[in-house]
DNA sequence: CGTGGCTTTGACGTCTTTCAAATATCGTGG
DNA sequence: CCACGATATTTGAAAGACGTCAAAGCCACG
């Protein structure tokens, strides 16, 4: 992944079509590409605001605890733009699930730049919006509900994610693992894993590798994943 | 509360200084304000995006759920802005917890104007992003944490609303009622009027009042909130 | 072929929910 | 101003769900 790639395919995504050779330019100056091997989490400097553009690779950002317990805020994948916030109640980070690439820009010169190109507000609109969507979502999988339901839940909701699902969109490729599923779900690995082994003698799952999964019976998938359930 | 009231509230908040009259105009015609009694929730279309500004009074942002149960998203006080987003996975509605006044925009029309005023793409920004930063804050207070760390930290998040922390910053006047703690936490309101009895035996809160709570000991009742708190 | 990490399973303890009932508080009308 | 009814809160007891601890199994990789 070179840095004119990674460009290339951020402003294919955020930039309108039309827009002036000299922001482009500006915004080329600003931005840097970094590769996040997996399991590796970004080390930008926790006292500034951050804008991110997943070049590619699934990605977490969590909130660090003081022990060495992630929470989950939500899961990135390419093409998804977030912003990182400085620290502040909590320490925010982004971690690499596989290998990943990065476009990071900071918040601070991009503000400056907005008087100039009022266009880069439209960016940031879209990008906190998407981001707050998929938050508010997380968070009503996490409301009151009970374990199965959130597995269940969070099954149908990755089958959505275009690099998450395969053609038939019932074979889920997970590329994260059982506790990082736990983490972002507010549960423990255990008992993702027995939630996975109940859906699985259910017939309603089938787990053909560690990070495979295949819906066999979204219907009925959905009725387990109770009220607040993306439909089947 | 009249609609120029409340207009003069989201324009000194929200708009620069040097705003053109020609765009105040427009943004009026848009703008219509809604008194929400107590209890009573938003009726606006759900098949359009809207953007709301709290002109005043409390209120919550709920997902709403097939049987009565809400899920709570966030709460918001006088001067926060939101986007009510349209049915998606979820229907959002949001309820007022006592008479609230709301001034309304169609994200639409909002939209519409962005081209020819960009400082539109600003608000919306500032908005989504403080709404997120809620968001993600609550998603954090939700991850798997006890009952007693819940209510803590929501006690202490409660104290950085000016609206909510009297003079001295220790007398909170919660607005809402123990269900709706309940629901914003994740727990049941036996779980939260438990926990309510248990820190009040310790001696770090007091409850003059049904809606009235005193942090006796704020640092005590950190520690209680547990890594993921809020400082006290 | 062995090793390390991830996943699964089991047994048990704890915490939260559920169901039920008593008590406190607030708003209203007398 | 007080009494009453409606609603919110608190408390108790029991059941159930999830977490914790421990161990075994599985898979990928060297």
């Amino acid at each position: 992944m070179t840095f004119n790639e990674a460009f290339e395919r951020f402003s294919e995504q955020y930039l309108p079509a039309g827009a002036p050779a000299a922001l482009m330019h500006q915004l080329r100056t600003l931005a840097s590409l970094h590769s996040l091997p997996r399991r590796h989490m970004t080390t930008l400097d926790v006292a500034r605001d951050h804008l991110v553009f997943i070049v590619s690779g699934p990605t977490k950002l969590v909130a660090l605890d003081a022990g060495g317990n992630d929470q989950i805020i939500a899961f990135q994948f390419g093409g998804d733009c977030l912003t990182l916030p400085r620290k502040g109640l909590h320490t925010f980070r982004l971690v690499a699930i596989r290998a990943a690439s990065l476009l990071v820009f900071e918040a601070e010169a991009l503000r400056a730049l907005e008087q100039r190109a009022p266009v880069l507000n439209a960016i940031l609109a879209r990008c906190s919006l998407a981001a707050l969507q998929r938050t508010r979502a997380n968070l009503v999988a996490m409301g009151r509900r009970s374990a199965t339901e959130r597995v269940a839940s969070f099954l149908l909701s990755m089958r959505e994610i275009e690099q998450v699902a395969q053609g038939d969109g019932r074979t889920l490729t997970l590329e994260m693992t059982r506790k990082e599923i736990a983490d972002s779900l507010g549960l423990t690995v255990e008992t993702v894993s027995r939630q996975f082994s109940k859906l699985r003698e259910l017939g309603l799952i089938a787990t053909p590798s560690r990070t495979q999964v295949r819906l066999s019976d979204p219907a009925r998938l959905a009725a387990q994943a109770g009220a607040f359930a993306p439909a089947a």
